[in-house]
DNA sequence: TTTTTAGTTCGGTACTTTGCGAACTAAAAA
DNA sequence: TTTTTAGTTCGCAAAGTACCGAACTAAAAA
């Protein structure tokens, strides 16, 4: 009796806290570039104990309206960090977190250095001095960066998405 | 007399091509979340001949009012992107692009990971059901960026600023 | 002492972003 | 065929942000 009441306070705490939680993420996501309605979508979606929502459900957890909705979740999509499934005989959309793995996120980061790379080189090329300090500075960035895109070419071969489960 | 001739063209030439890039670096800056203003003065920081600019130089060249600048240097500073030196019995502030090496960076980087670990974990303990596809996708995450901090540990090793000169 | 220099702080305007409700569409159910 | 469901699109109001000019401060120069 006892352990069922405590069982039962647990879980609504656990949820509780759950739920702080996703303001919490969506304030940091909110930091990442995305808008406060997406991010809080985002957090819904990593931590509450349902894998997949639908759009209702969605607008109803979150409280907000459908046109918002419907706007946040077509960013996330494009943004492809959220998909969503559907059910033979079933209109409706499951939207989850989308399984983008390390792999292409890495892709991600390592495409920015290189971006980053190519715009410290077009610097370099239009200093009139080629010794100054801002040039060293840049100079031991992008080496830095060569440095840091090698291992992380080791990485991505010692990293086995089937041997981390 | 040919050649000097299309030496100060060129001259003139590289400094057009420099007032274009800093102004791309500024809507790049702008990405990176900050306010235009402040992305204009990092590009021309980064790519102008000279090495330090005084607060009238920064307002001339970016054509902006001495609040604007005041406001956006402050924040540039707070971030630490920027730095100023002063010389004595000089009361201007030169302000220059803070040598924050690659390692402070590596650092930032490697404090951003852990804290996402750290969230990981507290989303995991929350979880109903830790046999989930998400909790699943979660813990695969959280592997990689384990493998991901030992790569850093190793790259930081590697990394021996006065052989990047 | 007064003036100039080198900035900072404040208040307001203009622009941008966010999120809503209402009207709409397209498919399924009745 | 009409109604309901599941969402989308549009226009607008409220909130937030950026930037400016004007007034201010504190130190140095005249």
């Amino acid at each position: 009796m006892r352990k069922i009441i405590l069982k039962t306070m647990d879980a609504s705490e656990r949820i509780e806290k759950q739920k702080a939680l996703v303001e919490y993420i969506g304030r940091m996501q909110e930091k990442e570039g995305y808008q406060p309605v997406a991010g809080r979508i985002l957090g819904l979606l990593m931590v509450m104990d349902k894998e997949e929502f639908t759009f209702e459900e969605i607008v109803d957890e979150v409280k907000i309206s459908k046109s918002s909705a419907s706007v946040a979740l077509r960013n996330l999509e494009l943004r492809g960090v959220i998909e969503y499934v559907t059910y033979p005989g079933d209109r409706k959309k499951y939207y989850r977190l989308s399984t983008m793995d390390l792999e292409s996120t890495l892709n991600e980061i390592e495409k920015k250095v290189i971006r980053s790379m190519d715009l410290i080189e077009q610097i370099i090329e239009l200093k009139e001095d080629k010794n100054s300090r801002s040039v060293d500075f840049m100079r031991k960035v992008s080496k830095g960066m060569v440095f840091f895109l090698n291992h992380m070419k080791k990485f991505k071969k010692t990293y086995e998405p089937n041997m981390l489960l």
